[in-house]
DNA sequence: TCTGGGGTCCTAGGACCC
DNA sequence: TCTGGGGTCCTAGGACCC
């Protein structure tokens, strides 16, 4: 019998700021996204204040303030190593382990099952909380689908503890009951509209629904949430997971720009760290996008929006390269007169840079930038990030592109200036 | 005034191949 | 007059995930 944990961080990013300010236990508290705009993360306390996941900073002023909320600059640096913590403890548990999200991972526990399954998750749960200081929920079943239904409730009962066991259980009837058809991992906002005019408001009914109807109208997928929920396993855990498909890189600005310069120290910026993700990844990309938009909220300011995809002779990780192709590619959809909002990069067409096709009449010494390049790197790595940089990205504060974060906790685990003292 | 960022998979249609 | 069968690749759009 295949069995399947999904093991899932309670609030993450919220968790992680409050295991190095322990003051935050029981207390209200948000992290917002870039530029400090929407609510990313929140409490539970938080939550029952009514704050939706999602919501602009400024239309939540009030509540803020009247309820004493706490607020926190997403801190990646921080979340990143916290989570790269908890899946190597993760890795303990089972020969098997899929990283699904920066808070999420599948477990393959199939040849455990034989155990005390809740016991073992009860196992996973503390030693996460003891290592790392995170809680955690733990769901279990037959599929993944089933386990996340697991984790869900595991998370929301008191009784259960944070480690839901649904493999062979008489209960699982009643939690897929008790389970809204819009909870149901695969069912967005369109499927849910579609199910409750059929009537299907629960997993139950969804587990019952006629597959061939829900195919016609969903696709295999709608096949497959049916045969998951019966408990037919569709999906396995991916361990190894395929190389990345396409690397995007943009951010909206804190305040718009309308520059031509502004906007091309920006998409340098971003085709940089773009380009660093893929010498990271070991690839080269044959495709490069561009795109720029003006604020899509703004009810005065004219709306534009445009993007030019660029094929490269040779597919490339060559920062200087890139970046000429992109500077080229913002020069034709540019338009002035416009308040730009966002813009940015992306990579696609990706190949191993072992597999490069290259070009009988290139004449760019490829050998070279190779070269330039990952010495760009190893000193960044050594030194700090952006410490040898492109100048056209532009430099210290002029950089208007860069985003604002005003309410950041120190980077505890990744910086040893910010090593928390004890005395 | 202020509204995030980065992905994956599936499908349908068109162009093209043998 | 009759016009097969089996593919691939690419693109755009939709839906979903965290």
């Amino acid at each position: 019998m295949s069995v399947f944990a999904i093991v899932d961080c309670n609030n993450f990013y919220v968790s992680c700021e409050r295991v190095f300010y322990p003051e935050l236990e029981r207390k209200p508290v948000v992290v917002l996204s870039n530029n400090d705009g929407c609510v990313v993360a929140r409490s539970n306390e938080a939550k029952a204040l009514g704050i939706r996941l999602g919501s602009p900073v400024f239309k939540i002023a009030d509540i803020i303030e009247s309820g004493g909320v706490y607020v926190y600059s997403s801190n990646y640096a921080l979340y990143g190593d916290m989570s790269h913590r908890v899946m190597k403890l993760l890795a303990e548990f089972t020969p098997d382990m899929e990283v699904y999200s920066i808070d999420e991972a599948f477990l393959d526990l199939s040849c455990f099952s034989h155990y005390d399954l809740n016991g073992y998750g009860i196992r996973i749960k503390d030693r996460i909380r003891r290592c790392v200081g995170l809680p955690v929920a733990i769901g279990i079943a037959e599929t993944k689908t089933l386990a996340k239904i697991a984790c869900r409730l595991a998370k929301k009962s008191e009784k259960a503890g944070g480690v839901l066991d649904l493999t062979g259980s008489p209960y699982q009837e009643m939690a897929l009951s008790m389970t809204d058809v819009e909870d149901v991992w695969g069912v967005g906002r369109r499927y849910t509209k579609f199910l409750r005019r059929n009537g299907i408001t629960n997993a139950r009914q969804l587990r019952d629904t006629d597959e061939n109807m829900l195919r016609e109208k969903y696709g295999v997928l709608g096949s497959r949430l049916v045969q998951e929920l019966k408990g037919v396993a569709c999906y396995t855990v991916e361990s190894c997971p395929s190389s990345k498909k396409g690397i995007t890189v943009s951010r909206s600005f804190r305040y718009p720009l309308e520059t031509l310069g502004d906007l091309e120290e920006a998409v340098v910026g971003y085709v940089s760290i773009g380009a660093e993700k893929l010498r990271k990844e070991g690839l080269c990309a044959e495709i490069l996008v561009v795109f720029l938009m003006t604020n899509r909220f703004s009810k005065i300011d004219p709306l534009y929006y445009n993007l030019e995809t660029v094929r490269l002779p040779v597919a490339t990780s060559d920062t200087s390269e890139l970046i000429s192709y992109a500077r080229k590619g913002l020069k034709n959809i540019y338009r002035s007169g416009y308040r730009y909002k966002k813009a940015g990069v992306m990579f696609n067409g990706m190949v191993s840079e072992d597999w490069v096709q290259r070009d009988l009449f290139d004449t760019r010494d490829r050998k070279s930038a190779v070269r330039l390049m990952s010495t760009l790197d190893s000193i960044n790595r050594t030194i700090g990030k952006d410490s040898v940089q492109y100048a056209t990205a532009g430099l210290g504060n002029t950089q208007k592109w860069k985003t604002v974060r005003k309410r950041k906790s120190r980077s505890y685990t990744t910086n040893w200036e910010h090593l928390l003292e004890v005395s």
